[in-house]
DNA sequence: CCCTAAACGAGACGGTACGTCACGTCTTTGA
DNA sequence: TCAAAGACGTGACGTACCGTCTCGTTTAGGG
């Protein structure tokens, strides 16, 4: 799992050899990372620069990421915060108004520059698009199945009803608007869940999407290679 | 519209006075750019390598774009070939299909690496946002009105039915598939069609989308200083 | 003389086909150069500043000089002032540091920084020295006649004796002295008299120097290419 | 003395931490930057050419010296070969003609095209003087005390010759002539030593020249920042 | 009185060097 | 051992001149 370690990864850590490594190095290592991220973009983010706001040094950077790219996709897998409450107005349209406001917002803090600079890194460094796939957390662009069943229950959708339309495209038209700087307003989304997002939740029979979905959250039983835990 | 003299803006360009530019450069520095692009991606355009297989000097590169990242936006923007063919497969489906892959095939090419660049610089500079307007345009990702004519005519769609859901959503996604890197191929593309497209194109009732369509820059009369016709 | 003119020189000027040249701008141009010159030092005189500042084209001065290094030899020829008073103080001593004093001082006003600047552009390009040498009018530097022939009248010298000592000595001591920033006052300068000029001057017996002298203005009978005159 | 770390200047010097600089790299630099400037002048000494003849980056030869002009003074005060031997011709006419030849032959050196520079420096930081003094010291610009002795003992200089007109005389002279480009051949340092320096050495009776010596700069212990020895 | 040749301004052009910055690797000392 | 500091080679960045060139526009004077 750790990018550097000796396959076998025996149970006991094994007390390697060697001073340890300070264990709050990469936490104020990944933390820099995302302040500069979101301030200023992934150009901004420079390994001299990491160090040194870091209180370190570049190979202690180096020493845990094999590179810059290495090192912004660990960055973003490790932001976090406590996990949204759950959406339940009692109607399938208010729930997915409630959750596209939830994401707009997102997108319009500071974590929205974020993304700017996520796709910025990306379409600088096509790896890093790979990287930000299997790495990146959620972004609040998923239907929450609760939601989706509970819809069901209702009776507003059929049983065959997927969270697929939803997760495909809120998020990345709201994304993509954030980009631009369109506005993202009420007025847009209603007209986005009304005009797109129910017609398709209401078509119903759309087996499972093929490929990995958009912005898919790491899950536990991950077989990728994993550099956000060095 | 013009960078350069703006005050009267004469019907005839007005002689400026000194040597005119010569205009093959232009064409020769935006040819290898281009080049560069397709063959190793953004960070393989460096401003001397262009220069050099231009067979011109850094100078008559910096003369005409302040730098690299305008250069790149204005390469992108140079690329045109003859208008595509009209899409006429026979069925609303057949459409809706033949322009997402030709949507996602203009993506698939190095450019699309840069359609994030111009979308940041959209948010700063209207003028940007028309060269997408125009380029996006040419490239399918809106759904033109003849094809829309056509599939009421056929009785597939609505006579209320609108382009506002493919506009939104097939430009966004793909656009966003694209930055990450995520697979976009044909069985992703008519899931795309059958489970969103379809279902909300044949909703009908929606009016025009509130507040400014996706990509829908400045208007030709704009004064906004214009970095991509130097 | 003329830097451009067909060999034979004719008479009259011959009345050169086409629009004849604008006197004026030689002068403009030769003054802005000295005062970039004494301002900020060679390298601070560029061709394009020099054009800007005297309201002409890079054009109109190549026209005139070749180079930059014949356009400043020819500025340091063109400037003057009107001539200095005779000295006479009715001894030798005191006629030699007057002249000590008075080159002092023009060597701590603006038209020192000039001599640093010749200097600066000398050690740069050998051939400015050269130029400099046959073009650059005399800095003060020079015993007038006079004040040799008062002197051997009033029995302070012998009839043998030559300026040599005082026009090889002077200028290059005080200009050194200016150059390194050294004190060049009152107490130095009748040192410099007392045990140098006058020890020297009065052994007499100097033929003249070989070679030509320092600083040594113009004469008429100077067969030299001349780029003081355009 | 040191220019890094000058507040509590250790003994010794301490072991900075990180990969101490290849001591090698400044002597290839240095010796690489004097031949450059011998061939061909100060003008072909570009940064480049230098870094590629020595066989380093530029960032190699910036990190030690701030610019070009930084790095020529350098190259020049690390010129030296051994301490020139004794002058013992047994005249002091031979003594001085050999001392004026020595310094003329080392200001007809490329390395005279640079002394001004030098010279101008000195003007702002004494170290440089130091470091005139030095090399100037060493190759002729002052007169020996065993030579003054040695022509008193003679019955050739009265008891109370100093080494003054010499110092001040000589080296200026000569300086300036090698700036200008003026001839400094045999004849002519043979007239400078009978018509100037003899007769002024044999005055006597000159004290110390007031104020401080040309040259004489900072002393060694002086905190000015150093930029010759990095 | 027009014609013609040159001066003039503006600025494009190919070069070359400057000094800065970042990357990722290497080499020390000290904990 | 590893951490820390920082030197190293590479290579791009954007700027500033140089000296040359090509325009379109003036301005004399000679036919």
């Amino acid at each position: 799992m750790s990018y550097r370690n000796p396959p076998p990864r025996p149970a006991q850590p094994a007390a390697r050899p060697g001073r340890p490594r300070d264990p709050g190095k990469a936490d104020a290592i990944l933390s820099v990372t995302l302040s500069l991220l979101a301030e200023a973009g992934y150009d901004a983010v420079s390994m001299e620069r990491v160090a040194a706001r870091a209180g370190t040094s570049k190979a202690t950077v180096y020493r845990r990421w094999p590179d810059k790219r290495a090192l912004v996709a660990a960055a973003i897998g490790h932001q976090q915060g406590p996990p949204p409450p759950d959406v339940d107005t009692g109607s399938l349209r208010g729930d997915l108004l409630a959750l596209c406001r939830r994401l707009a917002q997102m997108l319009g803090r500071s974590e929205g520059r974020l993304v700017v600079a996520l796709l910025q890194g990306a379409a600088r460094d096509p790896a890093l698009g790979d990287l930000m796939e299997r790495t990146a957390g959620h972004t609040g662009a998923r239907l929450p199945d609760v939601v989706l069943r509970r819809a069901v229950a209702r009776g507003e959708l059929p049983a065959t009803a997927t969270s697929y339309a939803f997760d495909e495209v809120a998020g990345s038209a709201l994304v993509l608007r954030a980009l631009t700087g369109a506005p993202v307003d009420d007025p847009y989304l209603e007209h986005l869940v009304d005009a797109v997002l129910l017609p398709a939740l209401a078509h119903g029979d759309a087996g499972p999407p093929p490929g990995p979905a958009l912005f898919a959250g790491a899950t536990a039983d991950d077989d990728a290679p994993d550099t956000t835990t060095p």
